[in-house]
DNA sequence: ACGTCGCATGGGG
DNA sequence: ACCCCATGCGACG
């Protein structure tokens, strides 16, 4: 366990000794908590030696400092002592079991926080964290293990509800906390108030930061990253800190204190340092109230399990944990077993067969005949099924819950792969957006994509997964915290884990996979405020909060582009003169960045520097930015849905009345007069829709044209040659066509003079490229020629277009078939 | 061929 | 080295 407590291990004895002996420092509380909890969830007292565990089911969430020292169970109100006692099994004691309380606690404000350095000038060091809106039901969702990354960020957590205050420890650790009403109630029907608390820490550097508890937990930001999309985002500017304190090298920090998930340790003497704590119940006061529903018994959280692949496949076997299957199962001696009555949550009793299979001397615990039960339950690999015990009676009762964070992952995926580093495939597409470093709207998507860039092939694999596993997360931050940072940045192939446990055999790729490869502080070095607000200010008891309406900057904000040669680009305004400057796409700028350290244009390493976009040019380079940005909060885009959203980057046209900015029609998928220019063999998104939805409306002018011939035929009109007519739109500024395949086929009559096509050059021209059949009629191109660039180096003549990511392009595919289906 | 059963294998802690 | 356990797989019906 020493590993888990960095270079702050060696104060752990005196602080374990404080913890239950003494009234002082909130803090030394938690930090013991932070490193001893992993171990059993049991502790004892380094001065009577005595283990100290609240066996009070409902109370290991909270515990409360007693002004005389002692501990008070919140649940249970019991005040314990710690005096020598002998009465050992007697659950009058009580330790805390707060194992998961750190990672779950909350800020409701403080999301970035800025160390205002030690007097060195360093100015650094950020941390900013996203505001943390969660309700009741994301709190229940989680499930979380709260211990600090080694040696790369150390913190301490305080959860003590009952001080609000400003507080110095004799180790000179300091504590601020703020007070705030959450508004979400916890399992005992009270409303949470959320501690905001602010610690000094200090990183392994020995160079001080400040940061909120959350900041310990990485897969937190992952699990909960959907709560974390609304702003406001703040940062906390702190004053200068003594160097007396920074000098203590010593890690505090800051935690909320909130209802939770906990895991409990197991509640059975006889298994309570056997139990794995991925085994432990992390249910929830809810939940167990939920399973008891009205009557008045107990129930017993004893054991839960992520499921495997083959314990939600079709085998319909559930491998138990021997230790747990011993322990709570009533015992067998035949591999046949016995059946056993389980129940579940809406009281339906299942039947299944507790059985053992004899393996190397040992047995494996499996429950037959959970297929119908697990699909009763929905339950797939990666969800979790717990098991508890009503008392007195002693029946049993599984209840489950679901991996929460698949959907959140999934799009923090799609969201990072659209804001990609580094965009990993050529441009399929004439006309899409990276807003790249832009506005990160979730933490997720950044981490993955600091992820990327440094491993290229994770996006392939990320392509795999199906439906990340909760349990995962902390597996993986297991391994973050046991491994060494220079460690972190090897490619590490038992990363590939996944399902919270280990095999390489599963399919589903886990988090895991998308471990961080970046400290909590390399990566806050990479975020600084959103550059296009200005933020408020709050002072609390003296310290300075700047919140922001938009999410960090993560790097320097910039534009990928693209060109139809494949060339892509990426653009980046210097922060002094605010011109664009053209750099390779591979760049990562720092938040500051400037003309002079455009290392990669020499002609263009000054301010003075004439732009090289022109002003229409960066006007469109804008508005493509602009369009991703709409995409990327289709909230904001006035209801735009992910059908027509696929093409996110075209610029706002107003070609036609219905027209809404992410409109995917094809008039709108066409760049502004003037942009771009594709080639007829062009393989492109978009030429390949306007392919498409010729052809579409080919075949269904045939299909109009053969009805109403039939109708004709029924009318014994034999001669009448039928024509119908393709509209094509006058072409904007440039005067040449474009084709108008919106125009609707009531319009069609109206414009009968313009062109009329026979039926057979009709079905010609259905079933032959459309490249020739533009030819045939005097087009070369479906978008018009670009305008002379007026800049001293014109862009190029396609003008940049952004790259679509395989996501992206996956999506896109899917959106223009589903265009397709319903045209 | 297909599903089920019982065990075997082997990765990972 | 040992144990756990995810799942592979052969035998069987």
């Amino acid at each position: 366990m020493n590993d888990l407590c960095g270079a702050s291990l060696a104060a752990a004895g005196d602080y374990k000794k404080v913890l239950y002996c003494s009234s002082t420092a909130y803090e030394q509380l938690a930090f013991c908590e932070l490193f001893h909890l992993v171990d059993t969830g049991w502790r004892d007292c380094t001065s009577c030696g005595k283990q100290l565990h609240c066996g009070c089911i409902a109370s290991s969430a909270f515990i409360e400092l007693l002004e005389d020292g002692g501990v008070s169970c919140v649940s249970c109100s019991n005040s314990l002592r710690c005096e020598p006692s002998t009465s050992e099994d007697k659950p009058e004691e009580c330790g805390v079991s707060v194992e998961n309380s750190v990672g779950e606690m909350r800020s409701s404000s403080i999301k970035m926080l800025k160390h205002s350095g030690d007097g060195t000038g360093d100015d650094g060091q950020k941390f900013f964290l996203p505001s943390d809106n969660e309700d009741a039901s994301t709190s229940q969702m989680k499930q979380e293990e709260s211990l600090p990354p080694k040696g790369e960020i150390q913190t301490m957590s305080t959860s003590i509800s009952t001080f609000n205050g400003t507080s110095e420890s004799a180790h000179g650790t300091k504590v601020i906390k703020h007070r705030e009403n959450t508004g979400v109630k916890d399992a005992y029907g009270s409303l949470v108030q959320t501690d905001l608390t602010i610690g000094l820490a200090s990183s392994s550097s020995g160079k001080p930061v400040f940061l909120p508890s959350m900041a310990v937990e990485e897969s937190e930001l992952n699990k909960s990253y959907s709560s974390f999309q609304q702003g406001p985002w703040s940062r906390h500017v702190l004053p200068k800190v003594p160097k007396s304190i920074l000098a203590q090298g010593f890690d505090a920090n800051a935690s909320m204190n909130s209802q939770i998930r906990v895991a409990r340790p197991p509640v059975e003497g006889r298994i309570k340092n056997q139990l794995l704590p991925r085994y432990w119940p992390r249910i929830t006061e809810q939940e167990l109230q939920q399973i008891s529903g009205d009557s008045n018994a107990t129930v017993v959280p004893l054991f839960e399990k992520v499921l495997s692949a083959s314990d939600a496949g079709r085998i319909g076997r559930l491998v138990l944990p021997k230790a747990c299957a011993e322990a709570y199962f009533p015992p067998i001696s035949q591999p046949e077993g016995l059946p056993l009555r389980i129940q579940d949550v809406k009281g339906k009793e299942w039947l299944f067969q507790f059985r053992f299979w004899p393996n190397n001397n040992s047995r494996m615990y499996v429950l037959e005949g959970v297929t119908p039960c697990i699909q009763s339950m929905q339950l797939k690999a990666g969800d979790t099924v717990t098991f508890s015990r009503m008392e007195p009676e002693g029946k049993l009762l599984m209840g489950f819950r679901k991996a929460s964070i698949s959907a959140s992952m999934q799009d923090s995926r799609i969201a990072a792969i659209h804001s990609g580093v580094f965009p990993s495939e050529p441009s399929l597409s004439g006309v899409n957006t990276i807003g790249n470093l832009s506005h990160m709207s979730d933490y997720s998507g950044l981490l993955q994509t600091l992820k990327r860039n440094t491993d290229s092939h994770l996006n392939a694999l990320s392509t795999n997964m199906n439906s990340p596993i909760g349990d995962a997360s902390r597996h993986a931050t297991e391994k973050l915290r046991s491994k060494s940072r220079v460690d972190s940045f090897q490619p590490d192939k038992k990363r590939s884990r996944n399902i919270g446990s280990k095999s390489k055999r599963l399919l589903i790729e886990s988090q895991d996979a998308l471990e961080l490869k970046y400290t909590w502080e390399e990566l806050q070095d990479m975020l600084s405020p959103p550059t296009t607000l200005k933020p408020s200010t709050v002072t609390i008891e003296d310290h300075e909060f700047e919140e922001y309406g938009e999410p960090p900057v993560f790097g320097k904000g910039s534009i990928f582009t693209a060109r139809l040669s494949g060339e892509q680009e990426q653009w980046a305004q210097c922060d002094n003169c605010s011109k664009w400057r053209r750099l390779p796409v591979d760049v990562l700028l720092p938040a500051k960045w400037t003309c002079q350290e455009n290392v990669w244009d020499q002609s263009r390493s000054v301010c003075l520097a004439p732009d090289e976009l022109s002003p229409r040019e960066l006007e469109y380079l804008l508005g493509l930015a602009k369009e991703f940005q709409k995409w990327r909060r289709p909230d904001q885009s006035h209801g735009a849905t992910r059908d027509n959203l696929n093409e996110p980057s075209i610029a706002a046209t107003t070609k036609h009345p219905r027209h809404r900015p992410g409109c995917s029609c094809i008039v709108c998928s066409q760049p502004p007069s003037g942009k771009g220019k594709h080639k007829p063999n062009c393989t492109c998104n978009v030429c390949m829709t306007v392919k498409r939805r010729f052809k579409t409306l080919m075949l269904r002018k045939q299909q109009r044209q053969a009805e109403r011939e039939a109708e004709i035929a029924e009318k014994n009109q034999l001669k009448l040659e039928t024509e119908i007519e393709i509209g094509f739109a006058e072409s904007r500024s440039s005067g040449k066509g474009q084709l108008d395949l919106n125009i609707h086929p009531r319009r069609l009559q109206d414009n009968h003079a313009k062109s009329h096509v026979s039926m057979m050059s009709l079905l010609q021209a259905a079933n032959q490229p459309l490249e020739i059949y533009m030819k045939q009629n005097g087009l070369t191109s479906l978008i018009s020629e670009p305008q002379a660039s007026s800049g001293s180096q014109p862009l190029p003549q396609d003008i940049p277009t952004v790259q679509a990511d395989r996501q992206g392009n996956e999506e896109e595919r899917q959106g223009l078939d589903e265009n397709q289906n319903s045209s």
